[in-house]
DNA sequence: GATGAATGAGTGTTCATTCAT
DNA sequence: GATGAATGAACACTCATTCAT
């Protein structure tokens, strides 16, 4: 059930025609590539704009201001997240296995590409107004995982809190930092972590 | 064992005489206090100079340049938090009990004052070059956390990983966020996570 | 006798057909709102056009810039003016009356409605290249004025100078300041002011 | 007696060292100059900074933004203006004479020089927040010239207003208008109006 | 050591205007 | 004639940093 991005008065118009969504993804690609070379530092509207190929001008057609910009990049990146945590779900699912596995490993791979770019939506989706939209996503990745196994005491408020945060806290160190384990050591452990907690048998 | 810090070409010079240290926590002091009011955006070395009664050109002597201040200021802070971990660990000893109970206390306690420079000093420790430090301060904490009890299978470097980043993340939600969960169910969980994940019984 | 506004490269097209003449009207409205509402500082043509219900380019059909719109609405505010005065003179001199009272009154009220739009308005012409037209609309009054009293010394330039420019002072006073006299008040000390200044017996 | 300026917090820091008062002089000159060629349109502070010769910074550190840069010419002017007026008043006295002549003349003539300046100052006197020190010290000008004739019923409020507005008017006209009248036939009139007013003999 | 006036590159943003559709 | 997306020069203003005193 695709759901189409609501305006929210972030947006300065919804762009319909043809080229004017190409101005936006030529936006967020010349951002995600200034991210990814020089960081928050290195972020200006002027520069997004002329390595995007627009002018300034048609940038703030299309965003209010700077943050505007890093806040949709931030929503499209949760969205994108979320419908691939969805789908991983319904692909355990559908192979009769239990989601962990598949979903951990679909998290840990796309925390794995492009890390300065998110590092920094990370960031802006962390200490801005996304709290609210990022939490709901991730309880309901928990209620995904837990009501296809057995009723857990754990699925109390505060553990999933607990839960979610904690497996934010891994994927943020695995992107953040310099030296983190290897993929594939990650995905074990934090599906041990999620089990133990949930008290599933491993 | 107090650490000295290491000038490292990012402190001028180490302030011996009384005066530069006053003028150093006043700096520290003010901008702590420009944080909690008015955030990141609001920090600007002319404006903590200003509200630390010393002239920017002292600032500047002290610190080579803006970042240089948040770093300093973000090393302490690590540094104070090793310092009352141990300090947890070994009261915890010597009341002959299992250490992870205080020690969370601990912790939980520290990340709940003056949220926004923690907020922004948690942003500049992950974002900044302090990761290696803060990774072996935690890893340290996990080290002390397990030397007391049995030997586990888990203290492999990617279980500590997990284990540390994880507490961070949980800690993170905490204090970043708007409504997280009372300290102490928050407490309760985290001790819940940690001995499940360890192998601990409960 | 009214005068048809000539094209003078200032307006690119005179507007014949019904749509252009609402459109021409509609922007007047659009503009004169904006000024009572937001002044100078609130006007720009992208706001005129949006408020007006035209598009831009639109806009741009009728008037070769923005300066144009302001001297389009400054020339119709003086020629209304004028007409105004020359009826209240025409009235005067119908009921048998001295001009004076009657023209004062009618000025002094008509300069007494939406008066962030007629700063501006007045702001413009003083400024812009309207002198020559209003200075000879005020000369044309004083005429009016005076050819139905004896003949004055005081009719000489200067002093037709001097006494207009009097009348058009006390009335910015009245609409750019904050606290002018009552406009009963005002009237009557401009009737003292031009009978004095002509000579005539009050 | 000279009253020194006050901050008001329309400025940044009084200059005290000779060189923050060259600086603060050359931006006025600066700003006079742009001005005078090329109006309001052309004055930009960067502009102000680049042909005083201080930087954008600078100008920064003086005034808080473009506006305080002309409020604080225009005060500037206004006080020069009150005081040249006050010291003809003086010489009148001391020579015996009734005010008018003396007063009337310093006015005109000050209104001569740098019209385009002037023009803007007016302006910005005219339309910001100086109307209430203008307002005060124009009448004081009226008291001055009053106090020393014969009582007189005109001193009344509304008609101080009215004499006042009618001289800047006036003088508005001599300065914004293309072809005013000579500066002798102008003095001579305005004598004219004031005392056919005030019910001086002539 | 301390000061704070001076610097100026750089920022985010606006808005009058054009022109392909 | 009408549209409105695109343009980009220009603007007001900030702030980390330097250096003469």
């Amino acid at each position: 059930m695709a759901r189409a991005p609501q305006p929210l008065d972030l947006e300065r118009r919804i762009p319909r025609q043809q080229r004017a969504q190409e101005s936006c993804a030529a936006i967020f690609e010349a951002a995600a590539q200034i991210l990814q070379r020089d960081g928050m530092a290195g972020l200006s509207t002027n520069r997004i704009a002329e390595r995007a190929g627009v002018s300034i001008g048609t940038l703030y057609q299309y965003f209010p201001n700077k943050q505007a910009v890093l806040l949709a990049m931030g929503r499209r990146d949760i969205e994108e997240t979320v419908a691939a945590v969805a789908a991983a779900v319904a692909e355990a699912a559908a192979a009769g296995e239990l989601p962990g596995p598949r979903v951990i490993h679909c998290l840990v791979q796309r925390f794995s590409a492009r890390r300065q770019v998110r590092r920094v939506l990370m960031e802006t989706v962390f200490s801005q107004q996304l709290h609210a939209e990022l939490a709901a996503s991730l309880e309901a990745m928990v209620r995904l995982l837990v009501q296809h196994g057995p009723p857990l005491a754990a699925a109390a408020p505060a553990a999933a809190f607990v839960l979610t945060r904690s497996v934010m806290g891994v994927l943020r160190g695995a992107v953040m930092e310099e030296e983190p384990p290897a993929p594939g050591l990650l995905e074990a452990e934090l599906l041990r972590l999620s089990r133990s907690y949930l008290g599933v048998a491993g």
